[in-house]
RNA sequence: GCCGAAGUGGCGGAAUGGCAGACGCGGCAGUCUCAAAAACUGUUGGGGGGUAACCUCCGUGUCGGUUCGAGUCCGACCUUCGGCACCA
């Protein structure tokens, strides 16, 4: 009698075993090719929950595939350890963040390798560190050096109660703070900035990179670059010195249809072009705009509202005098935080003039119009009419003609517009690596020299409840020499954006312990770029996005030598638990641990590839679990359980069925790997289950040699052995094989071996499936006839005094017969 | 609201424009057992008909279209999910 499956302890075993041997050290110098595999490393919350298993396991799956099918795997694991929540248990909980996230981090080894991954752990990264933040101060100092950043003010969400700047999340849907229900609004601050727009066009381009296709369209959305024209319209203000305001529109074809003038009411000209009239209502206006987030402002939903200021501006083209207007839906951060109205001929104009009673002037006229009122705006194109010398031009050719007379005038000029802004990096908190800046009244902005790095968080910084970022107060830290006239200066005490970490993480993977430079040049040179990079989809347009125009700026100062850090990405989908998402607040989290105690890894491994599509996502369902768990059990009897041929067959049986074996076997082996290569792990596991269901009926009635159910054992461990590898090197080292099961070449499919013989050919009437018959696979179109006189009887019953019309043969599928 | 996805049995899901429901869960029936659990075997989309082998109609969110043929392609709509620049 054998023994029973027993995960636990094969779990330990064997993680002990290969950490003894250290089996998946990764080495530098190897000769196989090299495949760098890595997955979005975790922020250290604490837990490792079910979803992390679900972005980890699997893609260690793979990375175990490519190393079987004969590469230097490279798949390494870090922590993403700057962020808010260390800080807000600080504020809480009287622990310092750094307590807080190592003791989480120490917590998160020890779950991260129950999950019996290939992770080589002298590589981990760890951004919190000096040791690495001094890097990420390093790289900005290269940056502002190529004169890729630079200050400028930004609206940071603020609570007037708390006197402190909010992150988005911070910030309840209501509009309230979460901590104590004040409104929150909006304030200017000085902050730094990196020049991600001048690389908008090159990230518009992902040619040579294997990225998913929806990706790509959101960042190319994200980026927003349209084509179009400025236009200068005359402003004659008392007092004022600019003489013209500058607005960008895709329709200068509509410009003649312009009767007001918007700008976005945080706009720096409001305050002086505001007559003393409409200044109450113009103020209570922007305070009100203050307290709205984007997303509210733009929604199309929201009724379109504004003030008039008690100014004009003049339109070129026809002299009028234009009133100006402020309103929300206008952005400051977009074009010129100007646009015109055209209300004829645009939908949020035309309901913001409705409600105000602004004129509407048709200027492009749809077809069959005579004049009449517009029911609503007219988009399309048309012809001009009310333009002077441009009418009767076609909108399409007026939007050339129109801008080559600015053009010749002066009064305008083509341009592209982007909706991609630069990259704010500044934050107001203690948790972030220190940008390395020195403010000095007689040297202005100085930065750190590259050997004064790196700037050090202070051990003994204050979290009080209130108040603005804890390095403010914090005297020593603050005050400082400046480095290049050696007077007082005081130090920058923002810090920095977590994505910028994360943005050369994987750089840093290549040669952890490089103690001189970010990284060592031969070892980035023989790893980079990423082969493979999975995660999750919701880091489309920030993470996925900062990290190319990292690699790209990093190209251009000269430090990397290619253009994009990840060659191929994939993106799982999320797991949810009782219809919604994991969250602590729902109570509904789900902890892999007590799993992985009772039914062992490679069962909550196998489970969450099986469950659903990767890249789509599932439900965890504790019922379903046991499947997976039996169907282990059963590859554990039918691998340890003896294997008996039948002496009672002929030579002939036997060849037969090992015919039908081994095309089973290589058809599985195709199957496997395709799906692997594609990330189909839920197929991948409904194949091996088919397999090993085939191999029990074989068993059952010993129809093959020992020696061939010997090979498919073989073959099946293999296959399985990315998914569950404790099991099958359990199972390997028990049935005398060599150990380890996880250095063994990945098996081959032989084409041959792996066709059918015999197929299912579909036959159809009309459309309707009316018979099946059986045919050998070498069958031609002309033996069909008699082929379906014989087998086809309830088919050729449909077609009994019918005209055939047309007959649709698909070689190996079906044919279809059109009849009447 | 804008951008990006997804909707298939009781459930998770499978299906290069060509047999809808592979594989698994659950259910039902059986074997084993004093009994139960576990395990194993069989069966299982819905309706109608037949003693039975089986026959037949319906069926992939809704409505329309393309096609000999649509879960798959196109259009409109409905619902759910991800992102929207300070959560990471």
């Amino acid at each position: 009698m054998i023994d029973r499956y027993n995960p636990q302890e094969l779990d330990r075993k064997w993680q002990q075993r290969w950490e003894k041997d250290k089996l998946y050290q990764v080495s530098d110098d190897d000769p196989r090719p090299k495949w760098y595999a890595l997955t979005m490393y975790p922020y250290p919350s604490g837990d490792l929950h079910i979803g992390h298993w679900y972005a980890l396991a699997p893609s260690d799956v793979h990375a175990r595939f490519k190393r079987m099918q004969g590469y230097n795997v490279l798949h390494p694991m870090g922590f993403d350890a700057f962020g808010l929540p260390a800080e807000n248990a600080a504020i809480q909980r009287g622990i310092h963040p750094f307590t807080w996230t190592m003791q989480n981090i120490e917590n998160m080894r020890r779950q991260l390798r129950n999950i019996g991954a290939i992770y080589d752990w002298s590589r981990e990264v760890v951004t919190c560190l000096p040791e690495y933040y001094k890097w990420t101060e390093w790289f900005f100092l290269k940056l502002y050096e190529a004169g890729l950043a630079y200050r400028g003010k930004a609206p940071v969400n603020w609570c007037p109660k708390c006197q402190t700047v909010l992150a988005n999340e911070q910030v309840l849907s209501s509009g309230l703070c979460e901590r104590c229900n004040t409104t929150v609004t909006r304030r200017d601050l000085e902050q730094w900035f990196f020049r991600i727009t001048k690389y908008a066009d090159e990230m518009m381009n992902f040619d040579g990179i294997d990225w998913p296709e929806r990706i790509q369209i959101m960042q190319r959305n994200w980026i927003g670059r349209s084509e179009g024209t400025e236009i200068s319209f005359a402003l004659d203000h008392p007092g004022v010195p600019e003489k013209e305001i500058r607005v960008f529109t895709t329709r200068p074809d509509t410009t003649f249809g312009v009767t007001f003038m918007v700008f976005a009411p945080e706009h720096p000209l409001v305050a002086v072009l505001t007559s003393p009239d409409k200044k109450a209502e113009v103020d209570a206006y922007i305070e009100r705009a203050r307290r709205l987030s984007e997303i509210e402002r733009l929604s199309t939903e929201k009724e379109k509202d504004g003030v008039f200021i008690g100014s004009y501006c003049t339109n070129r083209l026809n002299g009028e005098k234009v009133p100006i207007w402020i309103a929300d839906y206008v952005l400051l951060s977009y074009g010129t935080g100007a646009v015109m109205g055209v209300p004829a001929h645009d939908e949020r104009d035309f309901l913001f003039v409705k409600k105000y009673g602004i004129p509407i002037r048709v200027v492009i006229a749809p077809p069959d119009w005579h004049g009449e009122e517009l029911e609503e705006a007219y988009i399309e194109e048309g012809t001009l009419v009310n333009s002077g010398q441009f009418d009767g031009l076609p909108s399409k050719q007026s939007i050339e003609a129109i801008s080559d007379f600015l053009e010749e005038k002066n009064w305008g000029k083509r341009t592209v517009s982007y909706r991609l802004r630069d990259w704010l990096i500044s934050r107001q908190r203690y948790w972030g690596a220190p940008i390395p800046m020195v403010y000095c009244d007689k040297c202005g902005i100085v930065p750190v020299p590259e050997a004064d790095l790196p700037v050090l968080l202070p051990e003994d910084a204050e979290f009080r409840p209130t108040g603005e970022s804890p390095l403010k107060y914090h005297e020593q830290f603050v005050n400082t020499t400046c480095p290049r006239c050696g007077g007082p200066g005081k130090r920058e005490t923002d810090t920095m954006d977590t994505f910028m970490c994360s943005s050369w993480y994987f750089l840093r993977y290549t040669s952890p312990d490089t103690n001189d430079a970010p990284f060592d040049d031969d070892k980035l040179k023989f790893w980079m770029p990423v082969d493979l990079y999975t995660g999750g989809a919701e880091h489309a347009v920030m993470h996925l996005f900062y990290s190319r125009f990292f690699i790209k700026a990093l190209r251009d100062i000269g430090i990397v030598d290619f253009d994009e850090p990840f060659i191929r990405l994939f993106n799982q989908g999320i797991i949810i638990a009782e219809k919604q998402k994991m969250s602590k607040s729902l109570g509904n989290v789900v902890t892999p641990d007590e799993y992985v105690t009772e039914l062992g890894a490679d069962t909550v491994r196998a489970y969450l590839m099986f469950l659903a599509p990767w890249e789509q996502g599932g439900e965890w369902n504790d019922s379903s679990i046991s499947g997976i768990s039996r169907w282990l059990n059963r590859i554990w009897q039918l691998v340890l359980g003896g294997y008996r041929p039948d002496g009672k067959a002929t030579p002939s049986d036997t060849e037969k069925a090992e015919r039908e074996l081994s095309r089973v076997t290589h058809q599985t082996i195709r199957r496997v790997t395709q799906d692997v290569e594609k990330f189909r792990f839920n197929v991948m596991l409904s194949a091996l289950m088919e397999y090993s269901n085939c191999l029990a009926k074989v068993k059952e009635t010993g129809s093959v040699s020992t020696q061939t159910w010997e090979g498919s054992i073989d073959i099946l461990l293999r296959l399985l052995a990315p998914t569950a590898p404790h099991l099958t090197e359990e199972l390997w080292e028990r049935t005398g094989r060599r150990y380890s099961i996880h250095n063994q070449p990945w098996p081959q499919w032989d084409e041959t071996l792996a066709k059918d013989e015999e197929i299912t050919l579909v036959v159809q009437v009309n459309g309707k499936l009316r018979d099946r018959i059986t045919v050998p696979v070498s069958i031609t179109e002309d033996e069909l006839p008699q082929l379906l006189q014989e087998k086809a009887t309830k088919a050729t019953a449909y077609l009994e005094g019918k005209k055939i019309l047309k007959q649709i043969y698909v070689p190996g599928r079906l044919i279809n017969f059109v009849v009447q």
